[in-house]
DNA sequence: ATTAATTTTTAGTCTTATCTAAAATAATAA
DNA sequence: TTATTATTTTAGATAAGACTAAAAATTAAT
């Protein structure tokens, strides 16, 4: 169908392209690949003759409704198998990415409805990030980052925007896990670090925390 | 590490190698390959290049210790995924082969591990074929071809020589399992065929699929 | 021992995916 | 509005892996 190239860079395109009306530009792509802006030209090319994505000149580039779909079952597939490595595998959540990572490109629909299966149908994986169903549809759930929460507001631990091992390792070692209860105890405005409550303890964090750490407000 | 096209060659000339003391010859790698000779010789190059080979032209290819663990490793991980497939995926024995081709590709020793404690540290494959260990020792299981047993030698089920889907359906279809009891009741000199008992029921099989079957003598 | 047939290697081409350097276009500033 | 800067595309090169056709080496046959 098409080379693991090809789907990295759909991959990336989709996720840039979310959350904005206009079309992903080749830096962007190039940047986030870690590769050349002329090699991003010459694969929004072939991309383009497959029609996942539309491409204009100098436009940037938007993915289609297929782009859309292809990606997000490469995506489905990459979240299955971190709930796997988490779930069966004994893996912690800072390390599934990489694996993933090669996982995601396996081609066997009765593999990954399977595993979907075998895991229970879930919802979201070990980073809180939604799971899209065979369709390629999902469900985001409301979430607001840590830091946008007001004095004494409580919710609960639902996601991460940064999913690097090193801030993961950090929340392990703080003991800041998916689903447990938050409250903000204090705001410091010299240095925007928030005072919270979790699981009894008090804790300051830093801004930079709170800018990576999703709450679902209660 | 290794290519994806390094692994494969490398994994079958090991296949290919096994049962002689000569070197493999470009042809039968050819031939097994579905490939050009001209490929071969181009890979194996590569491959000698790496000391995963010894390759003296004209004078075929011989595996190397180095290379023979990393195919070991690698039949390892192929054989690992087939268990996992049918054992907590619900594949069947004939559907495994293609998609396992993929995942033993996939590089994480962790995750190769995990897996081998998750599915109970299983010795043989759903086709009854060994699974080497971490160093890449094991330890095959004696075994004759249904076709070489005589009149009255009784004896299980425990492997297949041809794994292909259509062969492994004709024994789904014949209700004839590993691990199941036989008997040679009888065998007929025109067409080689033999009269077997197997579960209660009598049976008359062909010579090919007699070819194709290995059984344990008891 | 020559000759013929087979096997294997080499030489050269092609495709995919990458890169660098240069040219073209778009965006920004003067 | 023109000049400067930044972005993007093109042109050309390279490496991996595959192929065809031709040459070389080996093996088999006369
Ligand atoms: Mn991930
Ligand atoms: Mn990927
Ligand atoms: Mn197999
Ligand atoms: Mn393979």
């Amino acid at each position: 169908m098409f080379t693991l190239s090809e789907e990295n860079y759909l991959k990336t395109i989709y996720h840039l392209g979310l959350n904005s009306e206009i079309g992903v530009s080749t830096n962007e792509i190039a940047k986030k690949m870690q590769t050349k802006a002329s090699s991003v030209t010459d694969m929004i090319k072939k991309l383009s003759d497959k029609n996942l994505v539309v491409y204009k000149k100098y436009k940037g580039v938007r993915i289609t409704d297929f782009g859309r779909n292809t990606a997000a079952n490469i995506v489905r597939k990459h979240r299955l198998w971190e709930v796997f490595l988490v779930e069966k595998l004994n893996f912690s959540w800072d390390e599934v990415h990489e694996v993933a990572e090669q996982l995601e490109h396996i081609k066997s629909p009765k593999l990954i409805n399977e595993l979907d299966a075998l895991l229970g149908f879930p919802k979201q994986d070990p980073h809180g990030d939604p799971i899209p169903d065979k369709e390629g549809n999902y469900y985001p759930l409301e979430k607001k980052l840590l830091a946008t929460l007001g004095l004494g507001e409580k919710g609960i631990c639902v996601g991460v925007n940064d999913s690097s091992s090193s801030f993961l390792q950090f929340l392990d070692k703080q003991k800041i896990a998916l689903g447990n209860e938050i409250k903000v105890l204090g705001k410091e405005p010299f240095d925007d670090s928030i005072q919270i409550q979790i699981a009894n303890r008090e804790l300051s964090i830093s801004n930079k925390i709170a800018n990576n750490l999703y709450i679902k407000i209660l």
